[in-house]
DNA sequence: TTAGTTTGCACAAACGTTTGTGCAATACTT
DNA sequence: AAGTATTGCACAAACGTTTGTGCAAACTAA
């Protein structure tokens, strides 16, 4: 008989007791404060019985504390962040953490607001994946140490905490993979620019390029978004221009679906015509029609750390020790990759 | 100079106002309480320039709501409820209200849990895609007409509102569709036995098969998960097993993974060897190396739908209404299913 | 038996809002 | 100028917890 317009108050009145021997025995506190056993098991009892859930709102009111973090990601039906969202909820639930989730849609405006209103709802802290084109969203909140950690993207200007993948050296290893196998001629889809992900994996292309003595060529850099769509567009604009491509390099596992549409679109084939590497591994990669060579981001690693490295965050008396995170990316070699001659 | 220490009464002894006159000044009801324009301004102008942030937990406790709504789903990484939860989390936002969310895994024991802590967090509602195996987590608070809003997943024996799709007639026109093309022995890999959505399924898969003149054998459908890897395994032993299979049917997304990896290893391909067809279209699906026919769902007005019936519950002077809806299931089709002389 | 100790619980303030109502001060009316 | 109406704001209770402290009653010791 779950009655939730039992409170506490009432249980105090309906067994003769004050409030608070009823809240310390319901927050365990029955040797602290000398409750005896008796009658913890009367109040315990009365509890089962009733099904009483006592207001968690008043307890967070009281405790300045409400068990709850945010977390805000740029598109949640991206598998890469449902996958860490996943990981996310089931450390803070085994850690007594409810999860509240805001979707950013890549919007930095609604970036920011989503952050005002979890500030309002109070939450002790916040895992975000940034839009990360600009850090002043953030510039305050890890100023005043404010419990925050980056994932995936983040602001090496801040000095907030973050977890996120090994991009550079992800981006050697693709390049490295494709040169190695004869291309000379290596387009890249990037992702949304200006962010630390993209950046890295920029770099790492550019830099493996030029180290492995082929002229490295920015306009065969194309894109400004991690989206499907974004993709398919620039892949149509690269291949057309510049026919000599013979692989490509896509940023992300959206932006690989796009290039995949395109490529399909202009009748050409993975791999006999096009080769195609990707970031962000997943499971239905290699169902394709070219199971695609990925490097992959290790997701539910990312999310648990994320939280473990929030939780000390939120309880630990040392707010200035940061925690910068990179965890590897393992090459995982498919079928989409041609060996040139 | 954002500063959480602020609180309305502290603005109310700075500008040497009562608290009472800022609250009315946040909450917009000048006009009711006839506070002054001048007053008015002088206070957002204080808010604006402090950024401060009104204790919103307060607010919820004395306003007994706290605009925030529990979203409890099976597996967000699955793209089918990350779809869903996107689009929810759209809804609730431009309507004020936030998302807590709760992966149940499967799990009914996990599932209960998280029911009971939401509960405890006084939610105002609830959206959940149950487990789907048994109603008595729900029982009371659908009787205690606690908003609450089913979806994909619902329960015949319960009098609660819920959106799903039509999986009948979506079984059969999957079914349909297999025998048009001249398929006789049409195998069904389902998904969690006992849950609405797989006996829909599988009904409207054997009563098609029945009306189409064909002997319809239960032999022919295994599993009990919606997971990659019951597909996978009930695949590799239905296909041993039924040499006479061409068609499977496969009642998921992840499901139809499973199978294709079980095919792979069997060293068949589809369609020429096995034709397959699957529920829950992704678009990635049009890239497999034979792109996938597919009945889909329209997730993102599952999740908008969803929310507008909660909220009607929750706002809602008529609580008895409740709302049964089913969406359209599209034949999407591609290349994985042969015609058969 | 009495003083000292321990046991078992209750009082009341505090957390930061919202809201019905009351009461001055100002404005309006004739 | 005096009475009435209106304007502008403040008082205080309530939402349901947690917790430092106080104070009887019961037990212990001599």
């Amino acid at each position: 008989m779950r009655d939730s317009s039992y409170n506490i108050q009432k249980i105090a009145k309906s067994l003769g007791l004050s409030v608070t021997t009823v809240s310390r025995v319901i927050s365990n506190q029955t040797e602290k404060y000398r409750i005896s056993a008796k009658t913890a098991k009367i109040v315990r009892d009365f509890i089962e019985v009733h099904q009483i859930e006592p207001n968690e709102i008043a307890r967070q009111l009281r405790m300045k504390s409400t068990k709850t973090i945010g977390l805000i990601v740029p598109d949640i039906a991206n598998p890469f962040f449902s996958e860490i969202a996943r990981s996310i909820e089931n450390e803070a639930r085994n850690n007594g953490y409810f999860v509240i989730l805001g979707d950013s849609n890549d919007d930095q405006k609604l970036e920011e607001e989503l952050v005002s209103l979890m500030q309002k709802r109070r939450v002790d802290g916040l895992i975000i994946a940034p839009v990360g084109k600009d850090s002043k969203t953030f510039k305050q909140l890890v100023s005043r140490n404010f419990p925050i950690v980056f994932v995936d993207r983040y602001f090496e200007e801040l000095d907030g905490s973050y977890v996120s993948s090994s991009n550079y050296e992800g981006a050697v290893k693709a390049t490295k993979f494709l040169i190695g196998n004869g291309h000379r001629n290596i387009a890249c889809l990037q992702g949304l620019q200006g962010t630390s992900t993209n950046s890295n994996r920029v770099k790492g292309y550019l830099e493996t390029l030029e180290s492995g003595g082929l002229i490295s060529d920015r306009n065969l850099v194309k894109g400004d978004s991690y989206s499907e769509s974004d993709g398919y567009h620039n892949a149509l604009i690269l291949l057309k221009e510049f026919p000599q491509i013979t692989a490509v390099l896509c940023l992300s596992n959206l932006i690989a679906l796009g290039a995949l549409r395109a490529i399909k679109e202009l009748g050409k084939k993975v791999p006999e015509d096009i080769s195609l590497i990707t970031f962000d591994d997943q499971p239905y990669f290699q169902f394709f029609q070219s199971p695609l060579t990925t490097v992959a981001q290790q997701m539910s690693s990312i999310g648990t750390s994320a939280f473990q490295i929030l939780l000390d965050h939120i309880v630990s008396e040392n707010p200035f020790l940061k925690q910068k995170l990179l965890l590897d990316m393992p090459l995982i070699e498919r079928e989409s990759v041609r060996i040139i001659g």
